[in-house]
Formats: structure tokens, sequence, C-alpha cells
DNA sequence: TGTTTTTATAGAATAATATTCTATATAATA
DNA sequence: TATTATATAGAATATTATTCTATAAAAACA
């Protein structure tokens, strides 16, 4: 991966739609040479897919909060059960397992704090397993980017 | 918006990079009824933009790190500036404003450990008015989707 | 209820773009 | 030095997006 990969990737990850045509020109390439590095980005499995991202709030769906979740008990078994399980509900877009005193943080996305106290009551709490929780509600997106700096 | 709006928002969050053809296939609709949604949806402003998603694991930037952020004065004219440094760092790709004991959440990705304390002594402890941070490190990403669902 | 208007759709025609092909030049390798 | 692999450019072709025309269904209206 060089310089022209890595400026290809930036502007891939703001913009995937536009044309070889117009990546070629702003990397001072022809669009054949952007294609063939294009397609090599894809092979190699840097470039993990393609998506397009709704916006939250025009969709209603504005209502985000982190929630850090505790497991009850640690056995790998039940460990496990719950991680299938948090991947089944629609409204968790992200899991991690972290370090630190909870176990999880969990990005949840609803349409207002209704919707989130039903997922907290029928979904979430709902599991087996589940501790404890603490919600920390978005006030604001300050930055929003699925973008990964590569240096 | 109606359900076949809600299903081909679906499959455009999974691939955004399939033909109009694919997705009409999908939905049983003509490529035009297809096209002309999604225009629609764009004209709206229900898609916001189309971006590829680089694999971090592949791009050797696979050391996550999710930060809880106090300031030390939460004076409007700081946290502004908090708020505006904050988004030029680019090892930073998310950070929300939320509610409880911390004022922020950032969602940092780097190289590995030797990276992130870099980062944390040079850049992000660097800025004015950072009270107090508490790292937690992503072990595993459960579930790592930038799809939102709409019911 | 009948009429008009709007909206969504399909299929065909066209325009734009992706993809492949051929040829060169450059860099890496033996 | 000769040889192979790799990246590139420009042209040719294939695929797909986009536009156009026409219909049918649904909504608004008298």
């Amino acid at each position: 991966m060089d310089q022209t990969d890595k400026r290809l990737l930036s502007l891939l990850q703001d913009d995937c739609k536009r044309t070889t045509k117009a990546y070629a020109q702003d990397l001072g390439l022809s669009t054949t040479a952007v294609y063939e590095r294009i397609k090599r980005l894809e092979r190699e499995g840097l470039i993990r897919k393609y998506v397009a991202l709704v916006d939250k709030q025009v969709a209603g769906m504005d209502f985000t909060v982190l929630c850090q979740v505790r497991l009850s008990r640690h056995i790998k078994e039940y460990v496990l059960q719950f991680e299938r399980e948090v991947q089944q509900l629609e409204e968790v877009s992200e899991c991690f397992h972290v370090s630190g005193d909870y176990d999880y943080i969990l990005k949840i996305h609803v349409a207002n704090m209704v919707a989130y106290r039903d997922f907290m009551v029928n979904k979430l709490t709902a599991l087996n397993n589940i501790g404890s929780t603490q919600s920390s509600f978005v006030i604001s997106e300050v930055k929003a980017s699925t973008a990964i700096s590569l240096g």
C-alpha cells in the first residue's frame, strides 16, 4: 500500500459513488490505473464493503444511547449466548467487548425515549445473564465518521 | 416511506454497489421503479452518503479504544473549542456528547498500544480543558454495523 | 359518483460509465 | 544484462445508469 492507495482509500471512504474518472483526476492517474487499484484493494480485503449511510434524524431514529453492560456470570457458555443474542437485536448497531468496569459497550438507535425504555425492559434486560447496565444518552454527535485514518 | 423503501434502504445499507436491476429483482419491481425510489431517497436526505468501509485489521489499524472524557470547565467557549479540536484528530472517528458521569465518549482507532499512548499523551490530553479520561480497550467487536434498523 | 390530477410503474431508447484489451514503460529479479 | 513482473495509458467493448414515452393505479376534487 503506497501513498496513492491511501489517498484513494480516503476518497472512497468519503464517497464511493463517484466515477473512476473523477478519482483519477484527483490522483493524477488514468482511469485504468485507478480501476486496477480499486480492484486490488477489494481483492486484498482492504475494502470490506460499500454501504449507504442513512440520516438518522431524517429517518426519525435519532435517539442514540451508549449502554454499558455487565454480565452476572462470566462462564464461557453464557458469554457466548449473550453475544449471539445481542447480535440479533436490531436496535443494537454496535457491541464491543471491552476492558474495564463493564464487560460490553453497546450503541443503540431508537426513535425516542419511550422506544428506548421498551427496548431496555423487553429486549436487553430480558436477556439471560445481564448483571447491570448504565446508559449514556447522546446529547449531540460532535463527530460521526466511518472512515479510518491510514496516516 | 413505505415498506418497499425500508426494504430498499436495508439492501443499500448492506451493499450499495449492486446494480439497480439486482435490487429490482429482490424487490419484485422494474429497474425504473427502483431507480426513481433511490433518487427520491437521496433527494429527501434519507440516504446521506455512500462510503467504502475499510477493514481495520487488514489495514493494521485494529486497536480500538472507547475513551470517556470529562472537561475541567464547562464554559461555552471552552466546550466549543474542545469540540472543534477533537474533530481535527484523525484517530478519533466518533465523538458523542453524552449524559452521565463523563461529558464525551470518543471512539479511537490506532495501530497498537504504543500508538495509543502517543495519541493520549501528545494529542488528546494535550488539548486545553481536558479534566480526566477513562479508556475502555476493545477486546473484540461482537457487532459492528453502520446500518440503522427502520423497523 | 364521475372527473381530473398526481404518482408509481414498466419497457424501450439513449447516454454514461465500467471493464477489458493492447501496448509501453518502469521497476524488480535472476 | 536479460528477464520477468507490475503499473500505467489509451482505445475498444460491454454493462449499467439515466432518460423518455406510455399506462395504470391512487389520490384530490367538483
